[in-house]
DNA sequence: CCGATATCAAGAATAATTCTAAATCCATTT
DNA sequence: AAATGGATTTAGAATTATTCTTGATATCGG
């Protein structure tokens, strides 16, 4: 475990909340996170997850993604992306621009504008999988 | 009063919430709706505020705006628009697609998908009025 | 080891939203 | 017009994700 991680200190805690996030992709709730992390810390407490999420949130080192209302889930991918919810499955799928687009280039913004977040969230269903028939 | 919108059937209180939100167009939480509201109907409730705004949303009348975890908001405009949050004056703002484009054109999807629904959310400063220095 | 500071854990508190149940409204039928 | 039945409204309770509080524990520098 490194002691630390973008300017945080890493715990016991911490660095078992990041590895989760990063070994399993799925975008998992605060919830997901306390139930799967359970087998290596049996007495985490729901609070620390939360506090872990929190503090890792807030060094950049994971993203906090919102859907509506719906609990928070939580994503260590660093681009700049968007999240395809299908309905058809569930899953949460990370998105990216197409190379060269710009979201500052698409928006009709007035000039001077500056950006510093954004959030695209996307529902629909992904095409069959060419494998299921 | 019309008898209905959309083919929803208009009531009293479900007409007074859809005209507040058509005359001020700031994207308030349904308990702004319901401060602002009591002028013209000084014994609404907090849960018909919330019913209304979900009856007009669920037909498509108005749209749910969510930034993050913060209270929705209702928004009456239904050209296919974002949302910026100006961090300096706390507004929001409608933002558009500049003329032409088109978000599954810029997005890297898999072909085949369908979009149903698309959530865009900014956050940032607009720049400085030039009437006020 | 010592004292200072940070983190953790358990449970209480918060706050937006939804639910429940009873009253009221309203369109339609007698 | 009166009666009926379903939709709507209301007040308040319930829900639930998240945050807060507080005391216990761990960690750090010296
Ligand atoms: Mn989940
Ligand atoms: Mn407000
Ligand atoms: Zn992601
Ligand atoms: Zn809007």
């Amino acid at each position: 475990m490194p002691a630390e991680i973008s300017g945080l200190r890493m715990t016991r805690q911490r660095w078992e909340v990041y590895r989760l996030l990063m070994e399993q992709r799925d975008h998992p709730t605060a919830n997901d996170v306390f139930i799967r992390i359970k087998d290596r810390l049996p007495n985490i407490s729901l609070a620390t997850v939360y506090n872990c999420l929190e503090a890792l949130t807030a060094h950049g080192i994971v993203r906090q993604v919102n859907f509506d209302r719906e609990p928070s889930r939580f994503c260590p991918n660093h681009e700049e992306h968007g999240h395809f919810h299908d309905r058809r499955s569930g899953t949460i799928h990370d998105v990216s621009f197409k190379p060269g687009i710009n979201l500052a280039d698409v928006l009709d913004l007035p000039p001077g504008t500056v950006i510093t977040n954004v959030e695209i969230t996307l529902r629909g269903e992904l095409p069959a999988s060419p494998i299921a028939h």
